[in-house]
DNA sequence: GTAGGAGCTGGAGTGCACTCCAGGTCAACC
DNA sequence: GGTTGACCTGGAGTGCACTCCAGCTCCTAC
């Protein structure tokens, strides 16, 4: 199964200027061509893409998956370092994630500092 | 107790500079000055600004942020819109540990996957 | 055979959030 | 009174990750 480049950022949910610029800054292998000239992504092109996506919401910068992919082009014998990233990369979304929730308390607690605000002004009113 | 700008700094952990930047585009109050045109931040600029980095931590974009301030700098005829705001803020911060979970998950796939490439390695090389 | 639509290229432009700089002031210390 | 160091201003520059554009080529459908 292959893909136009519309139906592949359809699928990875970038667009087709960020599939090109993607591909221009080595972060994907240029895809195959077809007779005109097109690019068709297969469905390992799109499983890439669709990992790529994940790193990148996890704020993986574009030169970390760049050095990613290299390491994925050189094979096998890179696997222990490319582990190695994602290891480091899970403990940072990790901490990512303990800062996001400790930032939700203080939200927390500003919401029902203003819920009591409204109350008070309620009772001031009622009052 | 006052601080200057470069103890603001500190203990907000911006920069001196992201302070200034702050300033001009509206995000915090003129500080006060003192006889030699210095700013001297207050414990209330410090807990407005101890504030807006757990917003900016969440990712609030700055136009949000300044929208917040300007609500805030109106008083507490705002308060409702101002909740409004912490509200739907942490509905996305709640999305966003969501997404980020759910990419955690990928991870640990991909590492467990890894490891047992790892292991076929080495029972390659021992078989 | 031509009109329309998808895709192509190289390169320029955008938005965000800072960050840096030159040239100056001011207070304090030696 | 001169040097040092912190701070001041307005404005320019940076890095990131796209996003847009002009001008072109193909294929398809009428």
């Amino acid at each position: 199964m292959t893909y136009s480049i519309a139906q592949a950022a359809e699928r990875s949910g970038l667009s087709i200027d960020t599939l090109r610029y993607y591909e221009r800054i080595g972060l994907v292998d240029p895809p195959a061509r077809d007779s005109g000239g097109r690019r068709t992504y297969s469905d390992d092109d799109l499983g890439w893409l669709a990992f790529l996506t994940r790193l990148r919401t996890t704020g993986m910068p574009i030169r970390m998956m760049r050095e990613y992919a290299q390491l994925r082009h050189r094979g096998a014998a890179t696997a222990g370092r490319r582990k190695q990233m994602l290891f480091e990369h899970r403990a940072s979304v990790r901490a990512r994630i303990a800062e996001l929730q400790s930032c939700l308390e203080v939200l927390d607690y500003k919401i029902t500092h203003y819920e009591q605000i409204e109350h008070t002004f309620i009772e001031g009113i009622t009052a």
